[in-house]
DNA sequence: GAACAACCTCAAGTACCCTTGAAGTCAACC
DNA sequence: GGTTGACTTCAAGGGTACTTGAGGTTGTTC
């Protein structure tokens, strides 16, 4: 019977919902601290499981894994760091909430729209054009 | 001098923000009718334009190339499949929309914690023991 | 002592959406 | 007739986050 308090990754893996690739992925790219070893299999103490699902939140929360990876670095050394890397993600999350949800006011009415083919659709000629204009806008902005 | 109302392939890119390679590759995959050759460079009529910013603006609200495809195929013959495609995508959305929500909701939580390590703090811990469970509860739901 | 599950490493593959590079063609201009 | 710019094809590369497969070891169980 194995020690109580110590996890493998198949059991690491379980209590997180990570596969065990992903956890020596994470290893691999320094996301995870290479952990003791027991004749050669990783050995991970309580703790991980909230470090993993940490990981997997701020994954979730669209900070990719080179960013998670600041966020652990800075986590106690750096609060700073922490919170500013957070509050720019904060910015972020909203601007793609507000991009979701112009996308499904358009898409609303894409389907409202009594055209069979909806390349013919004035409305939706109109979404497009925006979305033209939107890009040419960005191109005289930065050159 | 050129034809006014026929487009090059760089006219088009101009015109809609796309890269020549883009729109080539759109053809290749399907996505956009092979065009006439004038000696072997491909002209666009000016009904393109709306086609490719069609295709813009509906990767754009997160269709995948594949389900242009699908799409542009449905959009004069099946409008009926054009906008079963669409609500489905509506529901997506509403999804996308819900979940950077309760992440913005949750990073904002993390910011505000007066913790310096944020592993050790409640609240956080608490976010991510929903996470956790949430995983745990869709294993259950579809072993 | 053989099978079995779970672990190990390392290289390569996957999915999506293109971009880049090499090598060449074509029309227009000087 | 030589250069320029925009086009052509085709194969390969790139970023992100992993997964898969081959080939091998360890520990437990029958």
């Amino acid at each position: 019977m194995a020690d109580e308090t110590t996890l493998t990754i198949g059991q690491l893996a379980r209590r997180t919902g990570a596969a065990p690739s992903a956890l020596r992925y994470y290893e691999e790219i320094g996301l995870l601290a290479p952990t003791v070893r027991v004749s050669g299999q990783r050995r991970y103490g309580p703790g991980a499981v909230g470090v993993v699902g940490t990981v997997l939140f701020l994954a979730d929360v669209g900070f990719t894994l080179a960013e998670i990876g600041q966020l652990m670095e800075a986590r106690s050394t750096s609060p700073r760091t922490w919170r500013d890397l957070a509050r720019r993600k904060l910015a972020e999350l909203d601007e793609r909430i507000a991009e979701a949800q112009a996308a499904r006011v358009a898409v609303e009415h894409a389907i409202a729209c009594p055209h069979d083919d909806i390349i013919t659709c004035p409305n939706f000629q109109d979404v497009v054009r925006r979305r033209l204009d939107g890009e040419l806008l960005q191109e005289i902005r930065s050159p």
